[in-house]
DNA sequence: ATCTATCCTGAACCATAGTTCACCTTGATG
DNA sequence: CATCAAGGTGAACTATGGTTCAGGATAGAT
Protein backbone atom coordinates (compact mmCIF):
# COMPACT_ATOMS: atom_id res chain seq x y z
CA UNK A 1 0.00 0.00 0.00
CA UNK A 2 1.84 3.08 -0.99
CA UNK A 3 0.85 6.40 1.05
CA UNK A 4 -1.44 8.39 -1.72
CA UNK A 5 -0.03 12.03 -1.48
CA UNK A 6 -3.64 14.22 -0.50
CA UNK A 7 -4.03 17.30 -3.37
CA UNK A 8 -3.15 20.85 -2.52
CA UNK A 9 -5.77 22.91 -0.35
CA UNK A 10 -5.66 25.76 -3.36
CA UNK A 11 -6.40 22.46 -6.15
CA UNK A 12 -9.13 21.54 -3.94
CA UNK A 13 -10.86 25.77 -3.79
CA UNK A 14 -9.98 26.34 -7.33
CA UNK A 15 -12.25 23.07 -8.50
CA UNK A 16 -14.44 24.46 -6.56
CA UNK A 17 -15.13 27.92 -8.15
CA UNK A 18 -14.59 26.42 -11.40
CA UNK A 19 -17.70 24.33 -10.71
CA UNK A 20 -19.80 27.67 -9.26
CA UNK A 21 -18.36 29.48 -12.18
CA UNK A 22 -19.44 26.89 -14.48
CA UNK A 23 -23.45 26.51 -13.27
CA UNK A 24 -22.83 30.29 -13.29
CA UNK A 25 -22.25 30.88 -16.82
CA UNK A 26 -24.20 27.91 -18.22
CA UNK A 27 -27.35 29.96 -16.33
CA UNK A 28 -26.68 33.25 -17.58
CA UNK A 29 -25.44 32.39 -20.76
CA UNK A 30 -26.65 29.13 -22.33
CA UNK A 31 -24.98 25.96 -23.17
CA UNK A 32 -22.53 27.88 -25.39
CA UNK A 33 -20.39 29.51 -23.08
CA UNK A 34 -16.88 29.16 -23.98
CA UNK A 35 -13.97 27.84 -22.02
CA UNK A 36 -12.31 30.82 -21.93
CA UNK A 37 -15.61 32.70 -20.42
CA UNK A 38 -16.18 29.85 -17.76
CA UNK A 39 -12.46 30.22 -16.30
CA UNK A 40 -12.14 34.26 -16.78
CA UNK A 41 -15.57 33.93 -14.32
CA UNK A 42 -13.70 31.25 -11.98
CA UNK A 43 -10.68 33.55 -11.89
CA UNK A 44 -8.48 31.15 -13.58
CA UNK A 45 -6.64 30.42 -16.94
CA UNK A 46 -8.13 28.05 -19.35
CA UNK A 47 -5.00 25.13 -18.77
CA UNK A 48 -6.46 24.94 -15.40
CA UNK A 49 -10.00 23.82 -16.40
CA UNK A 50 -8.33 21.01 -18.10
CA UNK A 51 -6.48 19.81 -15.34
CA UNK A 52 -9.88 19.50 -12.89
CA UNK A 53 -11.97 18.29 -16.22
CA UNK A 54 -10.26 16.29 -19.03
CA UNK A 55 -12.44 17.63 -21.37
CA UNK A 56 -15.77 20.19 -21.55
CA UNK A 57 -18.04 17.40 -21.24
CA UNK A 58 -17.02 16.01 -18.29
CA UNK A 59 -17.04 19.57 -16.76
CA UNK A 60 -20.57 19.84 -17.71
CA UNK A 61 -21.21 16.36 -16.64
CA UNK A 62 -20.05 18.01 -13.09
CA UNK A 63 -22.12 20.08 -13.26
CA UNK A 64 -25.20 18.23 -13.80
CA UNK A 65 -24.09 15.21 -11.02
CA UNK A 66 -24.15 18.21 -8.11
CA UNK A 67 -27.66 19.75 -9.61
CA UNK A 68 -28.91 16.38 -9.49
CA UNK A 69 -27.25 16.06 -5.99
CA UNK A 70 -29.12 19.22 -4.69
CA UNK A 71 -32.38 18.09 -6.30
CA UNK A 72 -31.89 14.72 -4.59
CA UNK A 73 -31.90 16.26 -1.15
CA UNK A 74 -34.71 18.12 -1.13
CA UNK A 75 -37.26 15.13 -2.45
CA UNK A 76 -35.83 13.44 0.57
CA UNK A 77 -36.21 16.42 3.34
CA UNK A 78 -39.99 16.59 1.57
CA UNK A 79 -40.28 13.15 1.98
CA UNK A 80 -39.15 13.24 5.56
CA UNK A 81 -41.86 16.18 6.37
CA UNK A 82 -44.57 14.11 5.08
CA UNK A 83 -43.27 11.26 7.25
CA UNK A 84 -44.04 13.17 10.20
CA UNK A 85 -47.36 13.67 9.50
CA UNK A 86 -47.26 17.32 9.42
CA UNK A 87 -48.20 18.29 5.69
CA UNK A 88 -50.13 16.06 3.41
CA UNK A 89 -48.44 14.20 0.45
CA UNK A 90 -49.49 16.03 -2.38
CA UNK A 91 -49.06 19.27 -1.00
CA UNK A 92 -45.40 18.35 -0.57
CA UNK A 93 -44.95 17.06 -4.40
CA UNK A 94 -46.60 19.82 -5.55
CA UNK A 95 -44.22 22.05 -4.19
CA UNK A 96 -41.05 20.30 -4.50
CA UNK A 97 -42.21 20.48 -8.30
CA UNK A 98 -42.45 24.47 -7.58
CA UNK A 99 -39.07 24.56 -6.29
CA UNK A 100 -37.50 22.95 -9.42
CA UNK A 101 -39.17 24.75 -11.34
CA UNK A 102 -38.25 27.62 -9.71
CA UNK A 103 -34.63 26.98 -10.08
CA UNK A 104 -34.99 25.72 -13.36
CA UNK A 105 -33.38 28.34 -15.27
CA UNK A 106 -30.21 26.82 -14.33
CA UNK A 107 -32.22 23.15 -14.76
CA UNK A 108 -32.74 23.64 -18.59
CA UNK A 109 -29.58 25.68 -19.86
CA UNK A 110 -27.29 22.72 -17.78
CA UNK A 111 -29.45 19.81 -19.21
CA UNK A 112 -29.38 21.21 -22.73
CA UNK A 113 -25.49 21.30 -22.30
CA UNK A 114 -25.51 18.45 -21.01
CA UNK A 115 -27.63 16.70 -23.88
CA UNK A 116 -25.55 18.56 -26.47
CA UNK A 117 -22.19 17.26 -25.69
CA UNK A 118 -23.48 13.87 -24.98
CA UNK A 119 -22.29 13.94 -20.86
CA UNK A 120 -23.57 11.47 -18.94
CA UNK A 121 -24.42 12.48 -15.53
CA UNK A 122 -22.42 9.98 -13.83
CA UNK A 123 -23.78 9.46 -10.11
CA UNK A 124 -26.80 7.11 -11.29
CA UNK A 125 -26.79 7.46 -7.28
CA UNK A 126 -28.20 10.89 -6.33
CA UNK A 127 -30.85 10.25 -9.49
CA UNK A 128 -32.75 6.97 -7.62
CA UNK A 129 -32.41 8.87 -4.07
CA UNK A 130 -34.28 11.67 -6.19
CA UNK A 131 -36.68 8.58 -7.81
CA UNK A 132 -36.86 6.79 -4.65
CA UNK A 133 -37.97 10.22 -2.52
CA UNK A 134 -40.51 10.83 -4.90
CA UNK A 135 -41.92 7.29 -5.17
CA UNK A 136 -42.27 7.62 -1.52
CA UNK A 137 -44.45 10.78 -1.48
CA UNK A 138 -46.91 9.54 -4.47
CA UNK A 139 -47.29 6.89 -2.61
CA UNK A 140 -48.19 8.33 0.39
CA UNK A 141 -50.77 10.74 -1.97
CA UNK A 142 -52.19 7.73 -3.11
CA UNK A 143 -52.86 6.26 0.71
CA UNK A 144 -54.78 9.94 1.37
CA UNK A 145 -56.69 9.73 -2.27
CA UNK A 146 -55.57 13.08 -3.78
CA UNK A 147 -52.62 11.66 -6.21
CA UNK A 148 -54.94 9.55 -8.77
CA UNK A 149 -53.59 5.42 -8.46
CA UNK A 150 -51.77 5.64 -12.30
CA UNK A 151 -49.37 8.21 -11.48
CA UNK A 152 -45.73 6.65 -11.38
CA UNK A 153 -42.36 8.47 -10.49
CA UNK A 154 -42.20 8.42 -14.61
CA UNK A 155 -44.88 10.84 -14.68
CA UNK A 156 -43.00 13.43 -12.80
CA UNK A 157 -39.86 12.77 -14.65
CA UNK A 158 -41.97 13.34 -17.88
CA UNK A 159 -43.57 17.03 -16.41
CA UNK A 160 -40.15 18.14 -15.22
CA UNK A 161 -38.55 17.21 -18.21
CA UNK A 162 -40.74 19.39 -19.71
CA UNK A 163 -40.76 22.98 -17.40
CA UNK A 164 -41.42 25.66 -19.31
CA UNK A 165 -37.84 26.76 -17.76
CA UNK A 166 -36.86 30.17 -19.88
CA UNK A 167 -40.78 31.42 -19.41
CA UNK A 168 -41.37 34.49 -16.48
CA UNK A 169 -42.21 33.27 -13.84
CA UNK A 170 -45.62 34.14 -14.40
CA UNK A 171 -45.87 31.38 -16.87
CA UNK A 172 -43.97 28.99 -14.83
CA UNK A 173 -46.93 29.38 -12.01
CA UNK A 174 -49.34 28.85 -14.11
CA UNK A 175 -47.59 26.20 -15.75
CA UNK A 176 -48.01 24.06 -12.41
CA UNK A 177 -51.66 25.29 -11.89
CA UNK A 178 -52.09 23.45 -15.60
CA UNK A 179 -50.57 20.35 -15.17
CA UNK A 180 -51.24 19.37 -11.25
CA UNK A 181 -54.48 18.41 -11.86
CA UNK A 182 -53.33 15.47 -14.33
CA UNK A 183 -51.94 13.82 -11.27
CA UNK A 184 -54.90 14.71 -8.55
CA UNK A 185 -58.43 12.79 -8.26
CA UNK A 186 -59.83 16.30 -8.34
CA UNK A 187 -60.87 18.76 -10.94
CA UNK A 188 -59.21 21.96 -11.64
CA UNK A 189 -61.57 24.70 -10.09
CA UNK A 190 -61.29 27.88 -12.27
CA UNK A 191 -59.12 30.63 -11.16
CA UNK A 192 -60.53 34.35 -10.80
CA UNK B 1 -42.58 50.09 -63.76
CA UNK B 2 -39.52 48.09 -64.96
CA UNK B 3 -41.03 44.53 -65.76
CA UNK B 4 -39.18 42.31 -62.84
CA UNK B 5 -37.78 38.75 -64.77
CA UNK B 6 -39.59 36.04 -63.25
CA UNK B 7 -36.95 33.34 -61.73
CA UNK B 8 -35.99 30.65 -63.34
CA UNK B 9 -38.24 27.59 -63.12
CA UNK B 10 -35.16 25.18 -61.41
CA UNK B 11 -34.26 28.30 -59.19
CA UNK B 12 -37.98 27.50 -57.44
CA UNK B 13 -37.01 23.91 -57.77
CA UNK B 14 -34.23 24.04 -55.70
CA UNK B 15 -35.37 26.15 -53.33
CA UNK B 16 -38.21 23.63 -52.79
CA UNK B 17 -35.64 20.47 -52.80
CA UNK B 18 -33.50 23.23 -50.21
CA UNK B 19 -36.16 23.86 -47.59
CA UNK B 20 -36.97 20.09 -47.52
CA UNK B 21 -33.86 18.76 -46.84
CA UNK B 22 -33.20 21.69 -44.22
CA UNK B 23 -36.28 20.09 -42.19
CA UNK B 24 -35.51 16.78 -42.98
CA UNK B 25 -31.78 16.99 -41.63
CA UNK B 26 -32.17 19.64 -38.51
CA UNK B 27 -35.29 17.03 -37.96
CA UNK B 28 -33.00 14.16 -37.77
CA UNK B 29 -29.38 15.47 -36.84
CA UNK B 30 -30.94 18.10 -34.19
CA UNK B 31 -29.96 22.02 -35.09
CA UNK B 32 -26.44 21.82 -35.35
CA UNK B 33 -26.12 19.94 -38.44
CA UNK B 34 -23.57 22.06 -41.26
CA UNK B 35 -24.49 23.62 -44.31
CA UNK B 36 -22.57 20.93 -45.82
CA UNK B 37 -24.75 18.42 -44.72
CA UNK B 38 -28.28 20.11 -45.88
CA UNK B 39 -26.60 20.62 -49.20
CA UNK B 40 -25.73 17.39 -49.54
CA UNK B 41 -29.33 15.86 -48.83
CA UNK B 42 -30.80 18.47 -50.91
CA UNK B 43 -28.24 17.70 -54.17
CA UNK B 44 -26.82 20.65 -54.13
CA UNK B 45 -23.51 22.77 -53.41
CA UNK B 46 -23.03 25.13 -50.54
CA UNK B 47 -23.15 28.21 -52.61
CA UNK B 48 -26.51 27.74 -53.63
CA UNK B 49 -27.84 27.76 -50.08
CA UNK B 50 -26.31 31.16 -49.82
CA UNK B 51 -27.86 32.35 -53.25
CA UNK B 52 -31.37 31.09 -51.85
CA UNK B 53 -30.98 32.41 -48.08
CA UNK B 54 -27.98 34.81 -47.16
CA UNK B 55 -26.98 33.00 -44.29
CA UNK B 56 -28.17 29.97 -42.10
CA UNK B 57 -30.15 31.94 -39.60
CA UNK B 58 -32.40 32.94 -42.78
CA UNK B 59 -32.39 29.10 -44.12
CA UNK B 60 -33.50 28.14 -40.35
CA UNK B 61 -36.15 31.10 -40.08
CA UNK B 62 -37.89 29.88 -43.29
CA UNK B 63 -38.35 26.06 -42.38
CA UNK B 64 -40.21 27.26 -38.77
CA UNK B 65 -42.22 29.75 -41.21
CA UNK B 66 -43.54 26.49 -43.04
CA UNK B 67 -43.63 24.84 -39.98
CA UNK B 68 -45.92 27.61 -38.28
CA UNK B 69 -47.88 27.45 -41.47
CA UNK B 70 -48.44 24.27 -41.54
CA UNK B 71 -49.79 24.32 -37.77
CA UNK B 72 -52.54 26.89 -38.25
CA UNK B 73 -53.94 25.10 -41.35
CA UNK B 74 -54.33 22.51 -38.83
CA UNK B 75 -56.06 24.93 -36.50
CA UNK B 76 -57.95 26.36 -39.09
CA UNK B 77 -59.59 23.01 -40.48
CA UNK B 78 -60.47 21.97 -36.54
CA UNK B 79 -62.40 25.15 -35.79
CA UNK B 80 -63.96 24.39 -39.09
CA UNK B 81 -64.82 21.03 -38.01
CA UNK B 82 -66.23 22.30 -34.89
CA UNK B 83 -68.25 24.93 -36.58
CA UNK B 84 -69.98 22.38 -38.37
CA UNK B 85 -71.16 20.72 -35.39
CA UNK B 86 -70.17 17.49 -35.91
CA UNK B 87 -67.62 17.41 -33.43
CA UNK B 88 -67.22 18.68 -29.79
CA UNK B 89 -64.45 21.36 -29.55
CA UNK B 90 -62.76 19.82 -26.63
CA UNK B 91 -62.15 16.84 -28.16
CA UNK B 92 -61.11 18.62 -31.63
CA UNK B 93 -58.89 20.87 -29.18
CA UNK B 94 -57.22 17.66 -27.69
CA UNK B 95 -56.44 16.19 -31.26
CA UNK B 96 -55.14 19.49 -32.34
CA UNK B 97 -52.50 19.14 -29.56
CA UNK B 98 -51.82 15.45 -30.30
CA UNK B 99 -51.46 15.78 -33.62
CA UNK B 100 -48.83 18.97 -32.94
CA UNK B 101 -47.09 16.68 -30.33
CA UNK B 102 -47.02 13.87 -33.21
CA UNK B 103 -44.81 15.83 -35.62
CA UNK B 104 -43.45 18.09 -32.59
CA UNK B 105 -39.91 15.73 -33.02
CA UNK B 106 -39.58 18.32 -36.00
CA UNK B 107 -40.90 20.98 -33.66
CA UNK B 108 -38.16 20.47 -30.86
CA UNK B 109 -35.51 20.72 -32.94
CA UNK B 110 -36.71 23.58 -35.51
CA UNK B 111 -37.69 25.47 -32.99
CA UNK B 112 -34.29 25.22 -30.61
CA UNK B 113 -32.45 25.54 -33.48
CA UNK B 114 -34.56 29.13 -34.42
CA UNK B 115 -33.38 29.72 -31.02
CA UNK B 116 -30.17 28.99 -31.10
CA UNK B 117 -29.49 31.30 -33.59
CA UNK B 118 -31.94 34.25 -32.59
CA UNK B 119 -34.08 33.62 -35.72
CA UNK B 120 -37.10 35.79 -36.21
CA UNK B 121 -40.10 33.52 -37.35
CA UNK B 122 -40.65 36.31 -39.30
CA UNK B 123 -44.36 35.78 -40.97
CA UNK B 124 -46.44 36.63 -37.61
CA UNK B 125 -49.61 36.46 -40.16
CA UNK B 126 -49.54 32.66 -39.71
CA UNK B 127 -49.02 32.45 -36.02
CA UNK B 128 -51.73 35.01 -35.62
CA UNK B 129 -53.68 32.87 -37.97
CA UNK B 130 -52.87 29.53 -35.41
CA UNK B 131 -53.44 31.63 -32.28
CA UNK B 132 -57.17 33.16 -33.81
CA UNK B 133 -58.07 29.62 -34.83
CA UNK B 134 -57.40 28.02 -31.42
CA UNK B 135 -59.33 30.83 -29.17
CA UNK B 136 -62.48 29.83 -31.61
CA UNK B 137 -62.03 26.40 -30.34
CA UNK B 138 -61.27 27.39 -26.73
CA UNK B 139 -64.36 29.62 -26.86
CA UNK B 140 -66.43 26.86 -28.17
CA UNK B 141 -65.50 24.34 -25.89
CA UNK B 142 -66.18 26.82 -22.99
CA UNK B 143 -69.58 27.18 -24.30
CA UNK B 144 -69.75 23.69 -23.97
CA UNK B 145 -69.19 23.54 -20.42
CA UNK B 146 -66.54 21.44 -20.88
CA UNK B 147 -63.36 23.89 -21.05
CA UNK B 148 -62.35 26.21 -17.71
CA UNK B 149 -63.60 29.21 -17.77
CA UNK B 150 -59.83 30.73 -17.09
CA UNK B 151 -58.44 28.98 -20.04
CA UNK B 152 -56.87 31.15 -22.68
CA UNK B 153 -54.46 30.83 -25.73
CA UNK B 154 -51.73 31.37 -23.93
CA UNK B 155 -52.29 28.47 -21.44
CA UNK B 156 -51.94 26.21 -24.63
CA UNK B 157 -48.96 28.31 -26.31
CA UNK B 158 -47.22 27.32 -22.87
CA UNK B 159 -48.15 24.01 -22.93
CA UNK B 160 -46.96 23.43 -26.99
CA UNK B 161 -43.44 24.94 -26.21
CA UNK B 162 -43.12 22.32 -23.26
CA UNK B 163 -44.11 18.96 -25.32
CA UNK B 164 -41.89 16.39 -24.55
CA UNK B 165 -40.89 16.02 -28.37
CA UNK B 166 -37.44 13.79 -28.00
CA UNK B 167 -39.46 11.24 -26.20
CA UNK B 168 -40.63 8.25 -27.73
CA UNK B 169 -44.66 8.02 -28.40
CA UNK B 170 -45.97 6.16 -25.59
CA UNK B 171 -43.94 9.09 -23.34
CA UNK B 172 -46.03 11.62 -25.53
CA UNK B 173 -49.57 10.08 -25.34
CA UNK B 174 -48.96 10.02 -21.56
CA UNK B 175 -48.00 13.60 -21.75
CA UNK B 176 -51.04 14.22 -23.30
CA UNK B 177 -53.20 12.60 -20.83
CA UNK B 178 -51.75 14.15 -17.75
CA UNK B 179 -51.79 17.65 -19.44
CA UNK B 180 -55.48 17.51 -20.44
CA UNK B 181 -57.35 17.65 -16.94
CA UNK B 182 -55.64 21.02 -16.35
CA UNK B 183 -57.49 23.03 -19.58
CA UNK B 184 -60.92 21.07 -18.44
CA UNK B 185 -63.51 21.16 -15.87
CA UNK B 186 -63.45 16.93 -15.07
CA UNK B 187 -61.39 15.50 -12.76
CA UNK B 188 -59.51 12.30 -14.96
CA UNK B 189 -60.42 8.86 -14.26
CA UNK B 190 -57.66 6.83 -13.22
CA UNK B 191 -56.18 4.58 -16.01
CA UNK B 192 -56.68 0.52 -15.76
C1' DA C 1 -28.92 28.92 -83.06
C1' DT C 2 -27.25 32.47 -80.31
C1' DC C 3 -26.80 35.20 -76.46
C1' DT C 4 -26.93 36.74 -71.75
C1' DA C 5 -28.69 37.26 -67.19
C1' DT C 6 -29.51 34.17 -63.81
C1' DC C 7 -28.09 30.45 -61.35
C1' DC C 8 -24.88 26.79 -59.74
C1' DT C 9 -20.43 24.91 -58.22
C1' DG C 10 -16.97 23.84 -54.75
C1' DA C 11 -12.40 24.88 -53.36
C1' DA C 12 -10.63 28.27 -50.40
C1' DC C 13 -11.10 31.60 -46.62
C1' DC C 14 -11.80 32.91 -41.95
C1' DA C 15 -13.68 33.09 -37.29
C1' DT C 16 -14.69 30.56 -33.36
C1' DA C 17 -13.93 27.48 -29.60
C1' DG C 18 -12.02 23.24 -27.71
C1' DT C 19 -7.57 21.41 -26.54
C1' DT C 20 -2.48 20.94 -25.77
C1' DC C 21 2.03 21.75 -23.80
C1' DA C 22 6.48 23.78 -22.45
C1' DC C 23 7.48 26.59 -18.85
C1' DC C 24 6.75 28.89 -14.42
C1' DT C 25 4.72 28.98 -9.29
C1' DT C 26 3.79 27.30 -5.06
C1' DG C 27 2.04 24.28 -1.26
C1' DA C 28 3.57 20.77 1.51
C1' DT C 29 7.08 17.58 3.38
C1' DG C 30 11.81 16.63 5.56
C1' DC D 1 14.70 26.61 4.79
C1' DA D 2 15.40 23.56 0.78
C1' DT D 3 13.38 20.69 -2.28
C1' DC D 4 10.25 19.02 -5.75
C1' DA D 5 6.19 17.22 -7.46
C1' DA D 6 1.56 18.86 -7.94
C1' DG D 7 -0.59 22.66 -9.74
C1' DG D 8 -1.18 26.84 -12.67
C1' DT D 9 -0.41 29.72 -16.86
C1' DG D 10 -1.62 31.33 -21.48
C1' DA D 11 0.08 31.51 -26.13
C1' DA D 12 -0.31 28.48 -29.83
C1' DC D 13 -2.37 24.60 -32.29
C1' DT D 14 -6.31 22.37 -34.50
C1' DA D 15 -10.82 21.05 -35.93
C1' DT D 16 -15.11 22.50 -37.16
C1' DG D 17 -18.42 24.98 -39.69
C1' DG D 18 -20.28 29.26 -41.60
C1' DT D 19 -19.30 32.18 -45.57
C1' DT D 20 -17.31 33.97 -50.02
C1' DC D 21 -16.29 34.33 -54.92
C1' DA D 22 -14.20 33.50 -59.51
C1' DG D 23 -15.36 30.66 -62.90
C1' DG D 24 -18.54 27.39 -65.39
C1' DA D 25 -23.30 25.93 -66.76
C1' DT D 26 -28.11 26.72 -68.31
C1' DA D 27 -32.95 28.44 -68.80
C1' DG D 28 -35.34 31.37 -71.53
C1' DA D 29 -35.81 35.21 -74.78
C1' DT D 30 -34.78 36.87 -79.56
Amino acid sequence: MTQARAPRADAVRNRKKILTAADGQITAHGPDVGMDEIAAAAGVAVGTLYRHFPTKTDLVAAVVAEYVARVADDAEAALARVADGSVRALDELTAFLGRVVEQSVTDRAVKAAAQTLGAEPGNRVDEDRAGTAVAGLIRAGQADGDINTDVTVNDIYLLFSTAPTDQPPAARTRWLTLVTPGLTTQARPAES
